[in-house]
DNA sequence: CAGATGGATTGACTTATATCAAATGTAATG
DNA sequence: CATTACATTTGATATAAGTCAATCCATCTG
């Protein structure tokens, strides 16, 4: 059996999305071998390179996209100039807006990124007819709500080396979350754009990294990739 | 015709859904009359005073919450006893879970408070059969996470005078989107709750105020009353 | 492989906000 | 109405994180 997908209607039917990697953990995973037909025809794949932009805050959104492939952060540009990450996103995450109107941030590739794009109308319209896919999505924003007041949490309250912590302990349970070994996490970003995320600068942030590493909770392997040594220190420290 | 509301199903129809007051701030304003009569069966109010509680984090989630009246507060606590203040809700606003699980923060009234109670299993029911419901929730959900969004926004990159003029023109905002004048503004909860809601302390947040005053930006009519004299002024702090 | 380029780290110094403490105001209670 | 209890404001000082500036380090490029 073939699974050259670039006929993406074959006589087996295989289809771009039977064949998703990350679809079990995107809202598409309640759907069944039927709909996930149509669902490929109804969505697209594009792909981005490192800094490319996907769509700028306050355009007419149009679109929803699911991650397949690679990372992507999402962000606030205040009008002079600062920049207030709101989040990194990973293969299985969606983000845009699945319905019409602005979008209320802007996003940008890191790295190598595969998306998948759906149109809202079309989307919408597909939702009328399919509540298990309307409940998935109310669970995914639910669960994305969750996320940000989370993120709330660690900038109102917590200091420069709470951050830290907590922000290296996310990436690693992110990771598990999708099914990959959660030691040792890589961080694709800049540590401009970490220092953006946790609300602190980025000589702030190489700071807290050497401290940590100095204190033998973390093996700095490259300037991308860290060892988690002592991952309980690392929970104790930002709980 | 009585308004009797003690009755509450009567020969003419008037429920309390029929006659509450801020349904069409509420997801609940996509149902149609029939739909309504069910849903005051399927919802039910309760009544808070000052400090109650509502429900903690971490307790089994079984309400859906709506308020109908007064104030609350949404907050996590950090196990040295930091409070950081997620959310100030106001009539409209629906917080709670609506699937089962555990609640992500603590609920608590400020002054006296009216909820429109849901069972979630029941709510969840319901949905399945009105798909105009779910999606309503689905874009308050949405909605309620772009406000989250910009939060970390406010958390991440602004100082305290920006923080301070963001939250006068928030309050502000909320009032004249559920039909309140928009001035002057009632701040119902204490220095230190908008202090924890705005990473800040009690005293920084003092100390704000009366800069805002004393630049005849504000008027503080009394601890909890502020006349905005100058709103051009307050917006541009925190563009 | 030499030079250029874009991070990342480290150091010296500044500053915004926190902390500690006292004084003032306002509301609740017997 | 005096007393207590809390909330708010104001002042003096400390400190965590920001700013500015100098290396350092790893790629990339011709």
């Amino acid at each position: 059996m073939s699974l050259d997908v670039s006929r993406s209607v074959n006589g087996l039917g295989v289809t771009r999305c039977s064949v998703c990697k990350i679809r079990s953990y995107s809202f598409c995973r309640c759907l069944k071998d039927g709909q996930l037909k149509i669902f490929s025809e109804i969505s697209s794949e594009r792909t981005y390179t490192n800094k490319d932009n996907i769509f700028l805050q306050q355009e007419v959104s149009r679109n929803l996209y699911n991650i397949t492939q690679g990372n992507v952060k999402v962000y606030h540009l205040l009008s002079d100039g600062r920049i207030q990450i709101i989040g990194f996103l990973y293969p299985g995450d969606f983000f845009g807006s699945y319905k019409l109107g602005k979008y209320n941030y802007s996003a940008e590739a890191i790295g190598d990124v595969k998306l998948c794009v759906f149109k809202q109308e079309v989307l919408d319209k597909y939702l009328e007819k399919n509540m298990n896919l309307a409940k998935e999505l109310l669970h995914m924003i639910s669960h994305e709500l969750t996320l940000a007041q989370d993120r709330i949490g660690v900038l109102g309250k917590m200091n420069a080396n709470e951050r830290m912590a907590k922000f290296i302990l996310n990436i690693s349970n992110q990771r598990a979350r999708i099914g990959w070994q959660d030691n040792p996490v890589s961080l694709p970003m800049t540590r401009q754009d970490i220092a953006d995320y946790l609300g602190l600068t980025l000589e702030t942030v190489s700071r807290e990294i050497t401290k940590l590493k100095t204190s033998n909770i973390i093996k700095v392997m490259n300037s991308k990739q860290f060892f988690i040594s002592n991952k309980n220190e690392l929970a104790l420290i930002c709980k």
